[in-house]
DNA sequence: ATGGTCGGCAACCGA
């Protein structure tokens, strides 16, 4: 069958349940990940969704900042979160779909939101700055993220790094600004290397094609400008790596009405 | 070089 799965950083989910509704009734992912939800658990629209084909639902929300969600239209086996950086920060949260979803081998989906670091990229003057890299860092050495070797996994969020130098509109202007400094690169790639995973969107758009699901709210004319930023990512393990046949950006709704700064972004898996 | 815009929540903080 084919799996299909969006992440989608929503900017206050209760303020675009609208949008929301509107890209899954044109969509139609079967598992939808939102980060910066924004909006403490038993606040959020479940009866929206669950109106919508999205009966099972994996939340992690708080009051006022962060919060991520799992939305499924099958059923999973189980849900996790992960703490990072000693902080109670809703910033992971993971689901395994197994047999009450058809798979005989299992299928986990983590849901990251990692730190967007503020303005100074200098981890002694920025203590915002000190915890993304401290983020990443955990990201890197956890070992229940990491997948097992030949298990089906597949991690995706808002990572708030640009990693590649056409992940961004200009590598050369933007190389000192944070979620494209040298030292977060490295980090995210070090954090992706050591569980294996593989950057299925640049698999199937490799470098040097530009690749952006970020405009900035501070451009009037985001389209025109195009100075965008691929923060949103899409991981698989390799044992899903060739298996990913679309990626599909969803520019368009950056230009809706009252729209997110980030588009969903999503793939398509034979699985 | 600087400031530009959002959302939450009711002052500014975080992005």
């Amino acid at each position: 069958m084919k799996l299909t799965v969006t992440t989608w950083n929503i900017n206050s989910v209760r303020l675009r349940i609208d949008l929301v509704a509107k890209f899954i009734k044109s969509a139609r992912p079967d598992i939808l990940c939102l980060q910066e939800t924004k909006c403490p658990d038993d606040k959020f629209p479940l009866k929206r969704f669950k109106r919508l084909g999205y009966e099972h639902v994996a939340l992690n929300g708080q009051k006022g900042y962060h919060g991520v969600v799992v939305l499924s239209r099958l059923p999973f086996e189980r849900f996790d979160v992960q703490l990072f950086c000693g902080k109670s920060d809703c910033r992971h949260i993971s689901a395994v779909f197994g047999e009450r979803a058809g798979f005989r081998d299992p299928i986990t989906v983590h849901n990251f939101y990692v730190p967007a670091g503020g303005d100074l990229p200098d981890p002694d003057l920025n203590p915002k700055f000190a915890h993304k890299l401290a983020f990443l860092d955990e990201m890197r050495d956890c070992a229940v993220i990491r997948p097992q070797k030949s298990e089906r996994a597949i991690l995706v969020g808002d990572l708030n790094v640009a990693p590649l130098e056409h992940d961004v509109w200009s590598h050369k202007q933007m190389v000192r600004v944070v979620s494209h400094t040298p030292i977060e690169c490295e980090k995210l790639t070090m954090a992706r290397k050591s569980g294996d995973w593989v950057d299925s969107m640049r698999e199937l758009t490799p470098e040097p094609a530009k690749l952006y699901t970020w405009w900035s709210y501070r451009s009037p004319d985001w389209a025109t400008a195009d100075r965008g930023r691929r923060l949103d990512h899409i991981w698989t393990s390799p044992m899903l790596a060739d298996r990913v046949s679309s990626i599909v950006v969803a520019r368009n709704y950056r230009g809706a009405a009252r729209p997110s700064d980030h588009v969903p972004v999503t793939a398509a898996i034979e699985v």
